[in-house]
RNA sequence: GGGUUCUUAGCUCAGUUGGUUAGAGCGCUACCUUGACAUGGUAGAGGUCACAGGUUCGACUCCUGUAGAACCCA
């Protein structure tokens, strides 16, 4: 039996293998284990409408490291995953295929059999986004998957809707919403993006009413840009203090084309350096003239249909587009001597984030909810820390939000979502909040004229409750009561307000209810929040900062990036591009750092398999569970600390510093923080200098020495495969599996991750190596200098600096020969210098490297003078600081200590550097 | 207009409470197919840490201002 590995790795021969081991032997499931640490995620549930992409990438492989992490550490592991309903989107992609396929709209088809078709095209199409994830390798509890419409999350979504409707806290109003005339619907403050726009500013004249009719020379000027709403103009403001208009105050224009008589109001809003300083009131079509309106009681004029058009109200121009309505108005405007001018103007329009129409602010009836007494706790529990935000700084941000917090606006003129739950009875009037349509109207008994509310639901009403709504809230279930809280919420910042902030006011407001696990009341802050880290993404933006955006075509698909460089390398990447808070720069390219990283992990891996096979087809041995163990049995070698060669000394006690490394950056989230100290400690300790330094030992005749050399880096590299595992679970996976046989029905993803020992830490070994590591540098970089042929090894003499360097060049002799091509080495205190040496000083010690033939004096000259240059800049500015009694006085005493070692071996560097020189000149 | 950030090598970025000889990857130059890996190895070049002040014994790091860029809110 040969156990070999091929030359690269292939990630496409092993990923969706993997995949379906986990996935069918149920790993990523969890359960309650009452007594054993949790740790639980609810992923952001993606858009059933929604395809994968980088930002999903980003945001499911952070929470993957997570949990992977966690698991390894033996908590309890819970990732529950779904999908959200998202009502415009999902909506509006029904109703073009209707329109395409059928040529209907989705009145034609009715309410029922509207939404039938779009259950039918959620069936079909809404879980392409979960199978997608799957590729990426995440470990998502899919026996728990939920959807934001299923019965019981509908459930909970009726549930809070009614208990706050009963509290008073849902009323219904007459409001300016943001209205979107394209999905015909009402739209959150959020789901409008703002984009800059090249308009005009419309100065128009408003004759003055004297004695009863409109004057030919005295007017009032407005400037708006959107002379359409004239028609529903009920006033013109003036700011109270301005003495161009005091005299006008009380006074009445007459507005054009309308024929009708406006009064001027005093009212501060009025900016009196914008345009003329006056400004037209548009109540029904603008929030600030509807405030303005209700302060002075004037008539609010709805001059639009829901579809943007002009309604009868608007005279003339009834049945116009309000786009075709403003050139009309504009031309009636010039052509009767009301327009003034027409300046070009940069302003920024709100536009529908669903159906990229500008969107109209438009007065009608909405529900909404009181935010002022939820937001009040949800913000204290972010200042006290019971909730911690990643990076910190997004908490100014939260603040600014909650304290200057508006009512949401929560019903939506859609048909797909939860149908608001209030019900009518037309007979006497009676309206209440219930779970379900009832049989009679309990007040009237009649059972004639009973009717639901027509609009739906704002998507986010159901997000708001995620938490704890996929555990069946509010059924109190053993899961619910171990699950939540939840304990770190991965998302974009760009939802701070849409979720994060209203799930917190949900959790504080909802869960009080629900008992512990041990059954005792759930009343401390710290177990009614949702979560208690929120993680906020980077965004990621391509190679020249700009968003990914579907109209750009800058987006890679995740999928073909994971066909072309694996799933692991997508996720190395994205975790070692991604620090915490910054965004990231992205392009398909960047993967070869998690490519050519996982074909490095592969080959030292392919290396350590062939030296075992070979110790194993020599003979009677076997490598099982992390041992040598003999055909016959018994026989054993242990890894012991004694006999430990210095550079196993070193390889343990750098790895022991890695896995401390390692949790603390788990702790604080910092993920590229994590990436980076792996891909470090595997590729420069223990690829180039550990192996390198192995082989010598390796290749000896002594099999124990193999055997025993082996297990250490065995050991070693098995460590490596369980850190890295949570960044890179399929290739570690493989690798595992094909270290050892046996290990068919297990997997790497259910071990634990090795513990910190700090027994391990072995600075001597450390300060050893370094100086070995510096001197075989130190040879190197004399033989590229002076072009030593690489198949020609040369002589070494060192001038050592204290007895510690000597032992550690004569104990050490084998692999300086082999890593720095050295031939003969002579290591004492006080060694001389050969003729025509070339030279560096390491620690303190002289290294001398005889090149009789070889050396360029010159070249070697002027390779010392640089260096004297450097070292003299250095000392000279120590010097100016130990001389500075300041510094001496008020630095801490170690920093002072440090500087004064620095001065004495920089001193002596420069000394010997300088003598060298000398003798090179005398040669 | 208000808020939050960013500006470090040609490019992309680390640099966590002020004290390191300021680092990495890519790219570049030279050499190397040596029995894990050319998706590789060895060495090298390359930075007045945007600019101007200030605080401090000491500033890439803290403060203020200037310039440029981004995002969020209005």
């Amino acid at each position: 039996m040969t156990n070999t590995l091929a030359s690269a790795y292939d990630p496409a021969q092993v990923e969706d293998a993997w995949y379906a081991f986990w996935e069918g032997q149920r790993l990523f499931h969890a359960e309650p284990e009452p007594g054993k640490k949790s740790f639980t995620v609810v992923i952001p549930p993606p858009n059933i409408t929604g395809m994968l992409t980088m930002g999903h990438v980003l945001n499911n492989t952070l929470q993957d490291i997570f949990v992977r992490w966690h698991r390894l550490l033996g908590d309890n592991a819970l990732w529950i995953p779904g999908t959200d309903h998202a009502g415009i989107a999902t909506q509006t992609v029904v109703e073009k295929t209707l329109k395409k396929d059928e040529g209907k709209s989705r009145h034609d088809l009715g309410r029922e059999a509207f939404l039938e078709r779009v259950w039918e095209w959620r069936e079909k199409y809404g879980d392409i986004i979960i199978r997608q994830l799957r590729k990426l390798g995440v470990s998502c509890d899919w026996d728990r998957t939920v959807f934001t419409m299923d019965p019981e999350l509908s459930f909970a979504v009726r549930e809070v809707f009614i208990r706050l409707y009963k509290k008073g806290l849902i009323y219904r109003g007459k409001r300016i919403i943001n209205w979107d005339p394209v999905a015909h619907t009402a739209l959150s403050d959020e789901e409008v993006v703002y984009k800059e726009q090249q308009g005009k500013l419309w100065h128009i004249r408003y004759p003055v009413v004297i004695d009863g009719s409109p004057s030919k020379t005295e007017f009032l000027v407005v400037a708006t840009t959107r002379p359409e709403t004239m028609l529903g103009d009920t006033a013109v403001a003036v700011h109270p203090d301005d003495e161009r208009y005091q005299k006008y105050i009380g006074q009445r224009v007459w507005l054009p084309l309308m024929n009708r008589e406006i009064p001027v109001v005093p009212d501060t809003y009025v900016e009196w350096s914008f345009g003329t300083g006056v400004v037209k009131i548009t109540p029904a079509h603008d929030p600030n003239d509807f405030e303005v309106a209700m302060r002075h009681d004037l008539e609010r004029i709805n001059v639009m249909n829901v579809d943007a058009s002009i309604n009868e109200l608007g005279g003339a121009y009834a049945g116009l587009d309000r786009y075709e309505a403003r050139k009309r108005i504009v031309a009636d405007l010039e052509e009767q001597g009301f327009l003034e001018k027409i300046e070009d103007y940069t302003h920024s329009v709100g536009f529908s984030d669903r159906t990229d129409v500008a969107v109209e602010p438009y007065l009608s009836d909405q529900w909404f909810v009181s935010m002022q007494s939820l937001a009040e706790p949800a913000l204290q529990v972010v200042r006290d820390g019971v909730v911690t935000f990643h990076p910190e700084r997004w908490v100014k941000t939260y603040e600014h939000w909650m304290t200057n917090i508006r009512d949401w606006t929560i019903s939506r003129q859609l048909w797909w979502g939860h149908r608001i739950p209030v019900f009518y009875c037309d007979g006497c009037g009676w309206e209440d909040a219930l779970q379900e349509m009832p049989a009679a109207c309990p007040n009237c008994g009649g059972n004639e004229k009973l009717r639901q509310d027509e609009d739906v639901l704002d998507t986010w009403f159901s997000s708001w409750l995620w938490p704890f709504s996929v555990h069946s809230w509010p059924h109190d279930t053993p899961d619910l009561r171990s699950f939540y809280p939840t304990s770190v919420l991965v998302t974009a910042p760009d939802i701070i307000f849409f979720w994060v902030a209203r799930m917190i006011m949900a959790g504080l407001e909802f869960m009080p209810e629900i008992p512990m696990p041990d059954g005792t009341p759930r009343t401390e802050a710290k177990d009614l929040v949702p979560f208690h880290d929120v993680y906020f993404t980077s965004i990621i933006r391509d190679e020249k900062g700009r968003k990914m955006s579907k109209s750009l075509g800058n987006s890679p698909n995740p999928l073909d990036v994971i066909d072309e460089y694996g799933a692991d390398a997508l996720r190395f990447t994205v975790a070692y591009l991604a620090p915490l808070g910054q965004d990231v720069l992205f392009s398909t390219q960047k993967c070869e750092i998690g490519r050519n990283f996982a074909n490095k992990l592969w080959n030292a891996g392919r290396f350590l398999l062939m030296n075992k096979q070979k110790v194993e087809d020599q003979g009677e041995w076997r490598f099982r569970e992390g041992r040598w163990q003999a055909a016959e049995g018994g026989m054993e070698l242990a890894i012991t600390s004694s006999g430990m060669e210095l550079e196993d000394r070193w390889i343990f006690s750098r790895l022991h510093t890695t896995v401390i490394a390692l949790h603390e950056t788990m702790e604080k989230y910092r993920v590229n923080d994590m990436a980076k100290i792996l891909y470090d400690f595997i590729w420069h300790d223990f690829c180039d200098w550990y192996i390198e330094l192995i082989k010598e030992r390796l290749y000896s005749p002594d099999e124990k020495l193999q055997r025993i050399t082996l297990e250490r880096a065995l050991h070693v590299y098995d460590a490596i495969l369980h850190l890295l595992h949570p960044i890179m679970p399929f290739i570690t996976e493989e690798i595992w599996h094909k270290m050892e046989p046996g290990r068919d029905s297990m997997s790497l993803m259910t071990q634990r991750v090795p513990e910190a020992d700090a027994a391990l830490l072995d600075e001597e070994a450390v300060s050893r190596m370094t100086f070995l590591q510096s001197l075989v540098e130190g040879v190197r970089t004399i033989q590229g200098e002076m072009n030593v042929p690489a198949g020609k090894s040369c002589d070494v003499v060192i001038n050592c600096h204290d007895e510690m360097q000597v032992a550690a060049i004569r104990e050490n002799t084998h692999f300086l020969a082999r890593l720095a091509r050295i031939g003969n080495i002579e290591a004492a205190m006080g060694a001389a210098r050969p003729r025509l040496s070339a030279s560096t000083v390491v620690f303190g010690a002289d290294v001398f490297v005889p090149l009789e033939g070889l050396i360029d004096i010159d070249v070697e000259k002027k390779r010392l003078g640089k260096e004297i240059e450097r070292i003299t800049g250095l000392l000279k500015g120590i010097d100016s600081k130990l001389g500075n009694a300041k510094f001496v006085e008020n630095a801490p005493a170690d920093v002072v200590e440090r500087e004064k070692d620095k001065q004495k071996s920089f001193g002596r560097t420069l000394e010997k550097l300088h003598t060298n020189l000398q003798s090179l000149e005398n040669e």
